[in-house]
DNA sequence: TGTCCTTCAATACATATGTACCTAAAATAT
DNA sequence: ATATTTTAGGTACATATGTATTGAAGGACA
């Protein structure tokens, strides 16, 4: 089944695989992973391929050379063009607030916006008061380690924060050292929806 | 634009591209592409090939497999003219490079889009890569000061920085210490935008 | 007509590349 | 602890694949 947790390496391999593809807009050949995950040997990688195409994660042409596509995460979003937003702290989730000019192109992929409260974000330069164009998550399990994420954490309410997986554990960080990290079981979050764009209107 | 017209061979060689890469998501192999064509040697499409890449359609990694990508360049949006320097530093501004998904209601202002190069604006919370939609600014004497405007500085190419006006002349501010604001007389500066929204692709 | 460019065929070649096999260490689970 | 899985190193191999070369045929055009 598409989603089946990945080990470190594994996760690894992939988050670098995201990132080459979307600025080579081609896929790596196994080599070329080799060498940037510091390996000398084909066979590890092709381990972790073997791997993260078994839980479903990439799929290739077997035999021929740089056909790795990444299995995208389906989206069948609702779209629900809300506002409001989170610091670091308690918040709310639930009244719209205006609308976003932007309709026709974004709203189909379910995109919802926004509005940022605080700066628990600002290293990472999402500021007060700007917009954030969140795309609907599905599957939080396959969300990559340092994704900006908007999730709904039991006492805290919802909240802004970079994503990382640790285990069965979730760790949920500001771009602020002033906020401290959250740790929470996996199944105690909520995310609602990654970070698509920011949108600060002046 | 690529531009440059086809002969019949290579047109109908890269609506073929077109066609497969859409569907298969990655490029197809030199041989891929005799059989497509119906051909049974190699050559003739390296010689399409080549001069695909000649007159701009496509472009590929020498020597690597299935690396080939078309250039992609007509969209519909707002046209992004360019790589504006924040650094303070020359920059180009010329061609769209390509364009931003969001018609509408963008198209109405005429707005139009840069992409920001370098850390000039950390602190306004605009950063490297960012995308920065500018407003087209008829009357710079009705700039409010601090307002974030590209302008055209001679000698230094074009630049993203916060105007403020002093007598007759004009200061340009980076928003970053790093950098050294910019003194010059208002008729030398020529103000082509300012800044409606920052725009961040993640 | 004849020149130039494109197209096609056929072949050759170096290497880029996916894949297989074996062993061992390390991590993880039981 | 033991068993299982994952990861790593090393090596080998068949072939997929980009590229070069040579020659000839077709088309466009003056």
């Amino acid at each position: 089944m598409p989603g089946e947790s990945l080990t470190n390496a594994q996760q690894e391999l992939y988050d670098w695989l995201v990132d080459f593809i979307e600025d080579q807009h081609h896929s790596p050949s196994i080599r070329q992973m080799m060498q940037a995950m510091g390996l000398r040997s084909p066979a590890p990688i092709q381990s972790r391929l073997r791997h993260l195409q078994e839980k479903g994660w990439i799929k290739w042409q077997e035999g021929q050379a740089r056909t790795l596509q990444l299995v995208e995460e389906r989206i069948s979003g609702v779209p629900v063009l809300g506002a409001i937003a989170a610091g670091g702290l308690v918040e709310t989730f639930d009244d719209v607030q205006e609308t976003l000019d932007m309709d026709s192109v974004l709203q189909l992929k379910g995109l919802f916006a926004l509005t940022v409260n605080g700066d628990s974000m600002i290293n990472s330069y999402i500021a007060d008061g700007d917009m954030v164009l969140m795309e609907p998550v599905n599957d939080p399990s396959r969300l990559r380690n340092g994704t900006v994420v908007s999730a709904m954490v039991p006492g805290l309410g919802t909240t802004l924060k970079h994503f990382f997986r640790d285990g069965s554990l979730v760790r949920l960080e500001a771009a602020n050292p002033d906020y401290e990290p959250i740790e929470i079981d996996a199944e105690q979050v909520c995310v609602q929806g990654k970070l698509a764009a920011v949108w600060r209107k002046t």
